[in-house]
DNA sequence: AGCCAGTGTTCGCATATATGAACAAGACCT
DNA sequence: AGGTCTTGTTCATATATGCGAACACTGGCT
């Protein structure tokens, strides 16, 4: 009860369960006891005894020597769960497929988790042949027009202590980032020109549900098929798709 | 040691914790303390323990009461892992996608966990205006083309004890199902003609990749759209589909 | 062959957690 | 208001778990 009661997180094993989970997911592949130990820091045996059990669960799967381990079937269902039962993600259902229709292009819906967007839906781009899952994947607030979006809504937004450079074009310090912000305040929008991924610029706005916003929406464009009149087109587009969110989520709350 | 030992699965705290998950997401929705305290059966204190660390770590939320829980954006990331890393999904991906072109019709990739089958990628037919996310879900064996191409390559497939109706035409004895595997090894395909689903035909083969067959892929049809020619075309250009991945999979492992 | 380094596995004790019971806080009656 | 449920929260102790150290295997090296 002290001060000093920074070390407690509550269930020490449950910590570790989902720290373990966390680290599969971020890595993907296969790792070895030691590998995990060693990145992790639990004590081998302890890790070995949550391993096998997470095993015998179907939530952690090992190759046929037993010995190498990777993320379990078990683990899959829940993810998906997160955004069946979001109701702002399934309201905004209808509008990005309409976004992704009327601009051709790829569309994010994004939620802000500390200082990371994490997609809940996305549509891809018509000239995109893979559907590549994005879904539940994080990208930093300070490099994304997602994040920006998010940010630029808050009246006193946590900043993270680092911005870590993304490409040549990341905005990597504090007073760059609020200046963009308040650009972004005065425009409407946000704009990420190549901050986070070569080649691929995007627009976004925060969903206003709540003060400060937590959802926002984004169009992704790459930096070749981008004209000004392109940009204008898509940043109509983008608001329109943001008042049809925000009307239907006003209907759904007064009905 | 003893015999007696069934009740202990490994550490405790740690299979809760996923238990607890697991039970979030095949509900969905938000749950007071009592209520998942009834449902899973463990101490309202040793639950209420569980459930503050969880919050703390983002992979559970609550309400703004801090009495209803759901499950958190964390446990989003997991999921897409297991997928992002598994070979032969990505080896898959783009005979599915080619499929999907050809038949125009929903695809389904699934791989076999105990008695249900689990989508792993899926391709929404050209019809089907919302691509539902399905990746994650479990639908039984015995009811599904998935479930019964790969119960028909197992040369002694553990039958569920119990074959649950899901519809009119599901196969619901122990019997009739052996006798459908026989015709499926025969015929070289599985067919599900609205066994799971009113309304809803399927088409499926085992991919033959290990023994017994773990994968399999499905096409899904409207009963409405099928007749004996689409029938026999589907189920061509299914065949076609498993050679390519299984092509894919032996080029992969001697290059 | 024998050694060595690295890895997975087991075991007994110190420590953290699980638990039932008691307490607090509302909600809903009458 | 007062009483009576129901539900969330805290606490002390029995109990399960975490831990270091020892053991068992393996493969590579000399």
């Amino acid at each position: 009860m002290d001060a000093s009661e920074r070390t407690a997180p509550g269930v020490k094993s449950a910590t570790r369960t989902v720290e373990l989970l966390d680290f599969f997911a971020r890595q993907g592949g296969m790792y070895s006891l030691t590998e995990i130990q060693q990145e992790l820091g639990y004590p081998k045996s302890s890790l070995y005894a949550l391993l096998r059990t997470l095993v015998q669960l179907g939530w952690v799967e090992t190759d046929p020597t037993g010995t190498l381990y990777r993320i379990g079937m078990r683990a899959l269902l829940v993810g998906a769960s997160y955004i069946d039962g979001d109701p702002v993600v399934g309201m905004a259902h209808e509008t990005l497929d309409w976004l992704a229709e009327v601009t051709g292009e790829t569309v994010h819906f994004g939620r802000l988790d500390d200082h990371d967007v994490v997609y809940l839906s996305s549509r891809p781009s018509r000239h995109n042949l893979r559907p590549v899952i994005r879904v539940g994947r994080r990208v930093p607030t300070h490099s994304t027009s997602l994040g920006k979006a998010l940010l630029a809504d808050h009246p006193d937004p946590a900043l993270p202590k680092k911005l870590e450079r993304q490409t040549e074009r990341t905005i990597t310090d504090h007073d760059g980032l609020r200046a963009e912000l308040r650009r972004i305040r005065e425009r409407g929008h946000a704009i990420d020109r190549e901050e986070n991924t070569p080649g691929v610029c995007c627009f976004g706005v925060a969903l206003r549900l709540q003060r400060p916003a937590r959802d926002a929406i984004s169009v992704s464009i790459p930096a070749i098929r981008l004209n000004e009149v392109r940009e204008r087109e898509i940043s109509a587009l983008l608001l329109q798709a943001r008042e049809r969110i925000e009307y239907a989520a006003y209907h759904l709350i007064h009905p």
